[in-house]
RNA sequence: GCCGGGAUGGCAGAGGUGGUCAACGCACCCGUCUGAAAAACGGGCUAUGUCAGUUCGAUUCUGACUCCCGGCA
């Protein structure tokens, strides 16, 4: 299979869509927020000058099925235990369909998750435990994750530790393994095999032209609509602070919308956070130990794609294991 | 021309009535990441308009200059 990351704006979907017209392929978004129905000109599922077709359980686009949106409603809860749980299920399709699976997608965390697994995938979320522990403290959560376990405490990292999210993960994950303990009903957590015969691209390119590529995109965005659709969102009662945590456009426009920020104040701000977004999204780069990468501005950079393609290709055929 | 107010890092902006000053936010840079990940969290960067004076020591006091903002002419 051909996995495909980048910040926003490399032109990944772009990249794909040509690879799976090339390799008889379809496409799994690897993208947190495009899971999400009714958000489509936000996370840029549509894109405004090529054929767009819903249909149910997958889309067109420019003739390209591509699975892994709409998976869930607005104000649902969606992790990557679900983008697993889905994206499995995509690749036997797919594969069964003959067709080479491109994931592709800009959410490092999914990405990872698929390629390398997850140990504690099988535990799930405990919303009301979670809701009692986000009264407390970064520092008392930490005290409380060194109770439970001591081991884990102490290998979390300076930033992780004042990160109640992720603290309370941890507390969630050390209380279930008690209980298994107790019940002494060990087994496997692990419910998702790593991926071991993959290609990894990587689109990447330096943070001005990032910038100045990402700032375009969204005028055109809101030339086309965005505010609009955020309003109906709103209109439809979807909690704004819901809308708000997604963060970005969903973040500043509902601000917006709810007259608490200026309008060009939000637009700016947003500019930001997507700059932000695009540089912690190429701190991945170095999380993924097979990632080849593919500087945009550099002009030869589709030849020497190319060529990558073709060595794998070659290397697949003669080990007899398809491309996939 | 006169009177008053002001000049703080790339931007915005706070404070302390002389003691290695220098907040916060934005921007920018770097990073973390195993069921919220477009989230959450950590780290870094750059400054007191110019010149002189008082002083052991001035960002804080004095003077001149430059520029800006009000008001009067």
């Amino acid at each position: 299979m051909l996995v495909i990351y980048g910040p926003t704006a490399t032109g990944k979907t772009n990249l794909a869509i040509k690879l799976a017209k090339k390799f008889n392929g379809e496409l799994i978004s690897a993208d947190s927020r495009q899971v999400l129905r009714g958000l489509d000109i936000g996370t840029g599922k549509v894109s405004f000058d090529v054929k767009v077709e819903k249909h149910k359980g997958f889309w067109i686009v420019d003739g390209i099925k591509i699975r892994g949106f709409d998976l869930a409603n607005p104000g649902e809860p969606f992790s990557v235990a679900d983008f697993l749980y889905h994206t499995s299920a995509s690749m036997i399709q797919i594969t069964k369909a003959n067709k080479l699976p491109i994931i592709v997608g800009g959410t490092g965390f999914y990405i990872k998750a698929f390629i390398d697994g997850i140990n504690s995938i099988g535990i799930p979320a405990d919303q009301k435990l979670r809701s009692k522990l986000e009264k407390l403290s970064a520092a008392e959560l930490y005290q409380n994750l060194k109770e439970l376990d001591r081991k884990r405490a102490e290998l979390m990292n300076q930033s992780d530790r004042q990160n109640p999210r992720r603290l309370i993960r941890a507390i969630e994950i050390a209380l279930h393994n008690q209980k298994q303990v107790a019940g002494k009903r060990k087994q496997s957590t692990r419910n998702h095999l790593p991926a071991t015969n993959y290609l990894l691209i990587g689109l990447t390119a330096p943070n001005n032209f990032l910038y100045s590529k990402v700032d375009k995109w969204l005028q055109t965005r809101l030339d086309r609509g965005l505010i609009e659709e955020v309003r109906s969102l709103l209109d439809q009662g979807i909690d704004p602070d819901w809308l708000d945590n997604l963060g970005l456009e969903y973040r500043w426009l509902t601000r917006y919308l709810k007259g608490q920020v200026a309008r060009d104040i939000a637009v700016e701000r947003l500019k930001g956070d997507i700059h932000n977004f695009t540089r912690r999204q190429k701190t991945w780069f170095k999380q993924f130990k097979r990632i080849k990468l593919f500087d945009i501005t550099e002009k030869n950079w589709q030849d020497k794609l190319e060529k990558t393609l073709h060595v794998c290709y070659t290397q697949n055929r003669d080990d007899g294991q398809g491309t996939s």
